[in-house]
DNA sequence: CTGTATCTTGATTCCGTGTCTGATTCACAA
DNA sequence: TTGTGAATCAGACACGGAATCAAGATACAG
């Protein structure tokens, strides 16, 4: 299950512990975009034990360790997360109705490659996203 | 100066009200990226008249307009604004000392082209963050 | 230039997200 | 099993941004 990120925090040197398992079943559980609020919830349903800083320190962890990744929607709201479940997550926003379509390749490894060289960065991301008017809004 | 976003303004049917054209002003006049926060120190520094919310609206509104776009600079915190000058605005950000370089060129218009037939999308526009570690903090 | 309809504003209040504190508990190594 | 530092919980707080609504500014016809 998420077997693989349990071995990661692990191996990154943290602790299982009861929320950071409860919020990465969470997040397993429920595949799609997630806000901040909404994970809260889910967690103290199946574990009310769990306090709310918690749930926000481990959200950062995990944006840290890569196993998932705030996006926008293009609002200035909080942030939804998704899994990175391949390293890639990609979508496009209808800015009218905030409907999301989710498409996953990208093709921006030569452009990653390009920058790394050039600005001498070591690259772990990114984020894309596409905003405009879906067929429905667009008539 | 901003002459073509006020021709974009009033051809959408918007006024040209004094809060709009003080928040366009201080957009133009600082080219970085600047926060919300940032935003309104400079309009109530210009014209204190204008109001807390009226910049807000005012940000949203461009926002819907595609005169700026919000970004996010991989904080949960609040975003920041950067005039979208040609359309296109990208940048590297280091998640360890938040520093951001900028790059222009992003090679994404062969995928939009593609998207806006696959999804019958219009397209209007996109958001592409590249996250790592910059040269200093990557020793 | 002036009047009028209406869009937009400013002030205030309110809400939700996320942070901070310090005492306590827990995971894991030995 | 036990010691110990990492991680937690609870709860209050800070702050960005949204909602409300009367008052004011703007565009435009006449």
């Amino acid at each position: 299950m998420g077997t693989p990120y349990i071995d990661r925090l692990r191996q990154a040197g943290y602790r299982l512990t009861q929320a950071r398992l409860t919020v990465l079943r969470v997040l397993v559980e429920e595949r799609s975009h997630l806000t901040s609020g909404e994970v809260l919830k889910r967690v103290s349903q199946i574990n009310p034990a769990v306090g709310r800083a918690s749930v926000f320190r481990t959200l950062d962890l995990f944006t840290r360790l890569g196993i998932v990744r705030p996006i926008f929607l293009m609002s200035s709201l909080t942030p939804s997360y998704v899994m990175l479940s391949n390293g890639h997550h990609h979508h496009v926003v209808c800015t009218n109705c905030n409907r999301y379509f989710d498409f996953l390749d990208c093709g921006l490894d030569n452009m990653t490659a390009e920058l790394q060289e050039s600005l001498d960065f070591r690259i772990t991301g990114h984020l894309l996203e596409f905003y405009g008017l879906c067929s429905a809004c667009n008539s």
